[in-house]
DNA sequence: CGACGGTTTGACAATCATCAAATACAGTGG
DNA sequence: CCACTGTATTTGATGATTGTCAAACCGTCG
């Protein structure tokens, strides 16, 4: 990292750890990478970056902060699509003229900056990484699926948190299982598809039982490993579709 | 159409009428298509085509019959992530080594192709409907995640026959309001994240109302332009994503 | 006929939403 | 410093939506 870019270093180093992390064991000149970073841009949380339908001129790399993809309903229903965290990409999706598919807003203040040319080939590394991250993206829209369509409450909460723990681990966020989830109750519930009455009752309950915790923007898992067997709770791929 | 596929041309009609249709209006010579679709392969409902892990060669077109992403949890919840149905390409998410991210059954007979070549981005107009491909395929997602974390359980019947309806039509499935929708009330159940007991009542309420009806694996919308109208209730984006 | 998969019905319980208000907490300006 | 404002969290009372369990019904197929 050269002049511009060393005294942003702290805010670049999650985008690069986890685009790092995605790239091995392959491992890289992630080159292009550093050099896109000189300009980081500064956006406003409750800022809305894209709309549905806007054209995404280039791809965009979160550096810091998180935003959400949000569709909101005629009648004032909101849905929170997914969350997305320091080194997620945006937009990267299409191949050609690539256009916002949900509307994205800045959940807290955000750094991002173009992603480095994708259509270089020429870097594998940088290459493979942008092709896990949007393989991980669609992972965590099923993921999501499956908690409003088939978890309860307690175990929504439960598995998003994991998922987030999780996250943030690969971009270095998350050392221990304490870590930063800048989300209000209402935030929550609006990812959760649920209120945020029943949020905090459900959040007052896992509390209760020494599950986790989530206050002041922080959240601690008091026992990953239990819940993370919990809550992992794949089932063993079955011949028979229709099988019960 | 030549020789060989003359005879399977009813049977690839629906897959081609779709890839054409996201084509257009850059039209194009769809050649590689027609040349790749000799050797369907049949696979009898309720067969496994994939499952959550396996590498998948090469993305596959859906020739005929519907399929499902399924997951399943330890405890016998099932949650369909989405549906796939004539025309549908599966596995085009990642570029390199691409892998199944979920467990994908069969819920009629099926024919299946491989898909042809996407690398050859010299067919701009194949590369390009492929694209939209992928692109309409996130959208489904994120339609399935509002489905379940903001409808009702009538809502979501009525939004994801109208999703069909309109993914029909897009095959030539589906000229008028009435076409086929081979789910058991089991598997609607388990796509939008209730019981089948619920969807069945839920569906009584639809019929008795004059919105849509479904039975013997025909669905037929009432009012299409009512539905679409209540169902489709984007809300006009907002700047500020915190107003309520 | 009997078995099977799918649909339908009923009685009842649990989960979650709604509405309204109280409390807490940070920031702002006098 | 304190009252004032706005936002976020918490609580209570109540009701609607949806799930659970169990059984009956219905058509098809061997």
């Amino acid at each position: 990292m050269q002049a511009a870019a060393v005294q942003q270093c702290d805010l670049v180093d999650p985008a690069f750890a986890r685009l790092s992390a995605l790239a091995r064991p392959h491992d890289s000149r992630l080159s292009p990478l550093e050099s896109g970073l000189a300009r980081p841009q500064r956006i406003a949380a409750r800022a809305e970056l894209f709309s549905e339908g806007d054209p995404i001129p280039q791809p965009i790399l979160l550096l810091s902060g998180w935003a959400a993809r949000v569709r909101r309903l005629a009648d004032g229903r909101r849905q929170i699509l997914g969350l997305l965290l320091p080194g997620d990409l945006i937009g990267i999706a299409r191949r050609h003229d690539p256009v916002a598919i949900s509307n994205i807003v800045a959940l807290t203040d955000l750094a991002i900056c173009p992603a480095p040319c994708q259509d270089d080939l020429e870097d594998v590394g940088l290459s493979k990484a942008y092709d896990r991250s949007r393989s991980l993206e669609e992972h965590y829209l099923l993921a999501q699926i499956v908690r409003l369509g088939r978890l309860s409450a307690y175990e929504r909460i439960a598995d998003l948190l994991l998922e987030l723990w999780e996250r943030l681990k690969l971009a270095g966020l998350a050392t221990t299982s304490r870590f930063p989830v800048p989300l209000t109750q209402d935030l929550l519930a609006d990812t959760l598809g649920l209120t945020n009455v029943h949020v905090n009752r459900t959040l007052q309950a896992l509390r209760r039982e020494g599950v986790l915790t989530l206050e002041a923007g922080m959240a601690t898992l008091h026992d990953t490993a239990a819940l993370a067997d919990q809550v992992h709770h794949r089932a063993p791929p079955l011949k028979s579709a229709h099988a019960d």
